[in-house]
DNA sequence: GATGAATGAGACTTCATTCAT
DNA sequence: CATGAATGAAGTCTCATTCAT
C-alpha cells in the first residue's frame, strides 16, 4: 500500500525530534517508526541503518547552515556583518531549533559521529576565518581573539535560548549587535 | 589493609570520564566496571542502578560547582568580580573537564535527567541574579541583558575550550576581562 | 515483443547460482530478483514461494540426471556400461556443475527439503540396482558391495572436482575406468 | 546462579547437532540456547558471535582429525597405512558423525566460513602428499592420481554412509581393503 | 564485601511475503 | 503482467540487573 506521501521526510523529521530531545543512542528505532507512524522494517528502506539515518539529519543541518551563510562571506560593509550574522544566526536557530540541540549533544562526544565533528569543524573554522578580518578590517588589535569571542559569545547565546525559549533573544543580539556598533 | 579504599571513589571517576567521552546512554555498566577494575556485580554494591551512579556524579559536579561560586558572592569590589569570575570558572573548568563535558551533552535534553538540569538552572539563575547586580553597581543600563550576554559569553568559551584544548583560553579570557575594565 | 519471454529462466538459473554459492538459508529473495533484474514481486507471480523456487530447480536437476542415464541402463556390455557411466557423469556435472553444490549441501541435513532428499535416494537406489547387475554379470564375487564401491567413488571425485575445478577429473575418470577394465 | 557444569560444552554440542541437522545459516541461536537449556544471553559470555561459535566447533574437529592421523603419518609399511587409514577414517567420523555432517554442507559453499574451507584444504592436501608417496612406494604407475582416488574413494563413501547410517560400512571398507592387498 | 555467571528485556536489522497501483 | 512500498515475524546481539557462592 504505497501511500508514500513524503514518509521519508516525515521519518526524517521525527527522528530529528527524538534524537534531540532524547539523545541519539537513547531513541529506539522502534519509537521513531512508531512516532512517524511507519512500521519499524519501513525505516530501513529508506535508510541503511539507525546511524545513516543520524548521517543524514546532520548533513541537511549543516547544508542549511552553510547555505545561509553564504550572503555576507560575500561583501558587505565589515560592520554590516557582524549585524548580518547575529541576526542571521538566530533565524537559522529559530528555524531548526532541534537541529541545533542535536548537535550540541554530539559535539563534545569523543566516540560519537566523528564525521560530523570534522564538518562542523570546517565551518566554524571557515567563519571564524571571516571574522578575523571582519575584525582586522575594523581596526581591532587581536582580530583572532575578537573572532573567537564574538563567535563563541553568540554560541553561548544560542545555547541559552535552546534551553529555555523564553530568553529575550531579540533583546539580546540586539544589545550585542549594538556593542559592535559603537 | 582493604583495598576497598577507594573502590567507590574509582568507579565514579572511571564512569565521569566515560560518561563524558562517550556519552551516558553508550557506556555500559561492564566497561565501567573493567576499567575501574571492579567486578560488575559490586558497583551494585555502591550504586542502586547505573542512573543512581549518573546521578552521583552530577550531584558532585554541582557542589564543587557551588563550592567555587561562593568566594565573590560575597562582597568584592563590582569590577572585580567580573574578572574573578572569568578565571575562577577556567580554573574550575580545567579541574573538571569532563564533568562539563558530560552536563554539556546533557543539558539541552528534554527527556534526561530533568532533575539535573533543574538543579543546574538553579545556579544558572543565581550566579544570573549575582551579576545582574554586578552590572547594575557599575552603571550599566540594562543590567539583566549585560548579565546574559556576559554569562553566556563565558559559557561559549567553555564549550569552545572543551571541544578543543588547543584554545588559547588563557589570552581569550584576559581580552574578555580587559574589555569589562574598560 | 515481450521481453518477459524468459524472466522465468532467468530468475531459476539465477536462484541456481545464488543458492550455490550462498546457500540456500543465506540468500534473500531480494538478491535473487536484483540479479535476476526482476522486480520481488514477481517473482510471487511465478512461484509461491521462495522453497517452491528452490523445489522447481531441484527437480529440473533430477530430470537432467534421469534422463542423462537412460541410454546405458538400455542394454550395453557390461563393461562399457562402467566407462560410459563414469564419462556420462563427468559430462552433467560438467553442465551443471551449480546443480550438484546445491545438491550437496541439501543432501546431509536431516530437517530440510526432505522431499527432495526421497527423490534422489531413488535416482540412486535405481542406478546402484543397474550397477549391482552390471557387476554380477562381469562375475565379481559381491556385486552389491562394487556396486556401491563404484557409485561412491565416483561421488567422491566429483566432491574433489566440485571442490577444486582444478582438479585433473579427466585423467582420473580415465584411470578409473582403465581399473575395471582390466 | 552459576551451574556451569559445563554449560559451554553443552552448547558446543547442541549446535554442532543442530548445524548438520539444519544447516548453520537456518539454525538460530535461540534454538541453540533452548536446547542446551541455557538462555540466549548466556551464549554471548561464551562466544562472541554465532560465528564463532561455529569456528570453535570447527577447530575441534580439525583437531580430532589431526591428532587421529597423526599414528600412521609415521612409518608403518606402506600396505598397512592404507589398510589403517580406512578403518582409522571410519572409527573417526563413527565418533563425530555430526561434525562430518556439517563439514559436508559447508565444503562446497563460496561464502560461508572460507577460513574452514582453507584449513580443512591444508589437511586433505597433507594427507594427499603422505598417500602418494605410499602410492609409489607399492610401484603404482601413477601414484598421483592413484591417492586421488583412493582418498576420494573413502569421500565418497564417508557421504554414503553419513547418508545412510545403515550402509554396510564394516564390509565396504574391508572390500576396499581387499582390493588393495592384491 | 566481592565475584561473575546468568537472565530477560529490548535494541538493531533482515527478509519472505503481500498488495495497491 | 509488473512494480516496489509496506509489513511483521523473527534473527542476532547488548546490557542493566540479580544472585548463588
Amino acid at each position: 500500500m504505497p501511500k508514500q506521501t513524503n514518509q521519508r521526510e516525515r521519518i526524517v523529521k521525527t527522528a530529528l525530534k527524538l534524537f534531540a530531545d532524547r539523545g541519539y543512542a537513547s531513541t529506539p528505532v522502534s519509537l521513531i517508526a512508531r512516532k512517524a507512524k511507519v512500521s519499524q522494517g519501513l525505516m530501513y528502506n529508506f535508510f541503511k541503518s539507525k546511524d545513516e539515518l543520524l548521517m543524514e539529519i546532520m548533513s541537511r543541518g549543516f547544508e542549511d547552515i552553510k547555505r545561509s551563510m553564504q550572503p555576507y562571506t560575500g561583501k558587505i560593509k565589515p560592520r554590516d556583518a557582524i549585524a548580518a550574522h547575529v541576526r542571521q544566526t538566530f533565524l537559522i536557530i529559530d528555524k531548526h531549533k532541534e537541529f541545533w540541540r542535536l548537535l550540541h549533544t554530539i559535539r563534545l562526544q569523543g566516540e560519537v559521529a566523528k564525521a560530523m565533528r570534522i564538518t562542523f569543524g570546517e565551518i566554524v573554522r571557515q567563519v571564524t576565518r571571516t571574522f578575523r578580518d571582519v575584525f582586522a578590517q575594523l581596526g581591532f588589535r587581536k582580530p583572532d581573539l575578537e573572532a573567537m569571542l564574538f563567535l563563541s559569545q553568540i554560541d553561548g547565546l544560542v545555547i541559552l535560548y535552546l534551553q529555555d525559549p523564553a530568553t529575550p533573544i531579540k533583546q539580546l543580539s540586539e544589545q550585542l549587535i549594538h556593542r559592535y556598533a559603537k
